[in-house]
RNA sequence: GGAGGGAUGGCGGAGCGGUCAAUCGCACCAGACUGUAAAUCUGGCGUCUUCGGACUACGAAGGUUCAAAUCCUUCUCCCUCCA
């Protein structure tokens, strides 16, 4: 009944991962006949991932599940360029440092997902840089560059709407999809890798290096794409206002992790799970079935099951009992964020303004006074009326702390110090 | 090098001498309804404030004027076309 000969393949497209294949037969007897080794590269632009990347990051899981060999490509050298696929503009050029600290953080990140190691199925990561660096101008012109039409890359979709628009894309930037295409053929000659993923935006970026594959004598390469993720209502997967879902537990606490997908919407919580944690799928129809306020489990389960493969059990299990006591009890859990203040402070009593300040419920003093106006202001679980109120020793609760919150969602604990 | 066009709040985008802290949309925050969902509705959305106001802001620096985001000069940056 299944679709394909691989349990790769299947795993994938039942669980919603595959957006495009190119050659979808002829990948899925690679697969079924030997370990395979695919690749995915990730741009070091910032010092950790974010949820955006996470479904990457579960394909390259899966193929390590399914017995075959993931391959992380830390874009090192190509850091130095930047892609400019469906960019408005350039971004900014990083320095070597800043790749080179950005690449340390993202590391970590890694190996929670995967094993590495030596062993056959064992997970590899590299650095283009490691290849990309020493490239010689005129030899890669003549050895690579002769293989590329300009005329074909200026009708990629990618770069077509940056030129449409009359913005200018620099020769730097044209040069990425050049140097993309270049490591799939050197990641073939290295590790045998014989198929890219990415997602769907990077699909004109894998053709090129198959392209080139074939003209460098290479086997037979391979694409795969996945879906461009939004939530249900068009938001772009892995950020908020407040910023990106950070997957370092240093750039975003385990617990606003659990939040962020206990939040998730209704219509994208059976799609979630697929993606995004290992449950069986009968478990997955199951929760997913649930309907009115009953999906509510299956988002407790979703958070819990999605924070435990990034932050660990323990802090997975925190995060949830936290949310238990602090929403369904009204009481303050031990997860939430904690912010210290000098003893003498709350001894002489400090406005409930500065405190949602210091809590960063408020950027301002006048954002302050307005949420507290607009009755969404709360200590120890009490509205709060009138924005001349302080907080003093007296509302320190049992735990030795004041709760303070900002509307139902965000809670925050002052401790004297 | 030459000729044009542009730079406004997180983004898009009005305003083109006073009534401009700046229309509007998006985003965001809070409230109502709910299920820590979505949709919808309401209010808010520069900083400080003794709530009277004060201050800082429309790329930068000068100037004209009682008064400038709006006019003039110079500069910086971006875009287009020509060479």
């Amino acid at each position: 009944m299944s679709k394909y000969k691989s349990e790769f393949l299947n795993v994938l497209t039942e669980r919603g991962f595959i957006h495009q294949m190119s050659d979808a037969q002829g990948l899925d007897a690679l697969f079924a006949k030997e370990t395979v080794s695919a690749y995915i590269g990730f741009d070091p632009t910032a010092p950790s991932l974010h949820a955006g990347s996470l479904i990457q990051i579960m394909m390259l899981s899966w193929m390590q599940k399914t017995g075959h060999k993931p391959v992380a490509l830390m874009g090192g050298g190509t850091g130095m360029v930047g892609d400019p696929s469906f960019k408005d503009e350039a971004r900014k050029l990083m320095t070597a440092d800043t790749i080179a600290s950005n690449l340390a953080g993202i590391k970590r990140i890694f190996s929670k997902y995967i094993t590495f190691g030596d062993g056959k199925t064992d997970g590899v990561m590299v650095n283009n840089a490691d290849w990309l660096l020493p490239l010689n101008y005129l030899e890669f012109l003549r050895d690579v560059g002769q293989y590329f039409s300009v005329n074909r890359m200026l009708s990629f979709e990618s770069v077509k709407q940056r030129l449409d628009r009359e913005q200018s894309l620099s020769f730097l930037e044209f040069n990425y999809m050049i140097l993309q295409a270049y490591d799939f053929v050197e990641l073939n000659k290295r590790y045998g890798v014989r198929l890219q993923m990415g997602g769907s935006d990077q699909w004109g970026n894998i053709i090129n290096g198959i392209d080139l594959g074939h003209r460098m004598a290479t086997p037979q390469l391979y694409a795969l794409t996945s879906p461009l993720l939004t939530t249900s209502s068009g938001g772009k997967m892995g950020k908020t206002a407040q910023g990106a879902v950070w997957l370092n537990a240093e750039a975003l606490p385990a617990y606003d992790y659990w939040q962020y997908w206990r939040n998730t919407e209704d219509a994208d919580v059976g799609r979630f799970l697929k993606l995004y944690t290992f449950l069986p799928m009968d478990e997955i129809a199951r929760l997913e079935a649930l309907g009115g306020a009953e999906i509510n489990e299956a988002k407790k389960i979703l958070a819990t099951e999605v924070t435990r493969l990034c932050h660990g059990d323990d802090a997975a299990k925190a995060a949830e009992e936290t949310a238990r006591t602090v929403f369904e009890q009204g009481g303050a859990g031990g997860d939430l964020p904690v912010v210290t203040i000098p003893q003498a402070e709350l001894e002489a009593g400090i406005a409930l303004i500065d405190l949602l300040v210091r809590v960063s419920f408020a950027s301002s003093k006048g954002e302050a006074r307005r949420l507290i106006q607009s009755g969404g202001a709360y200590v120890n679980d009490a509205k709060i009326e009138g924005d001349t109120h302080k907080c003093t020793a007296g509302d320190l609760g049992a735990n030795g702390a004041i709760k303070i919150s900002s509307g139902k969602k965000k809670h925050a604990l002052v401790r004297p110090a």
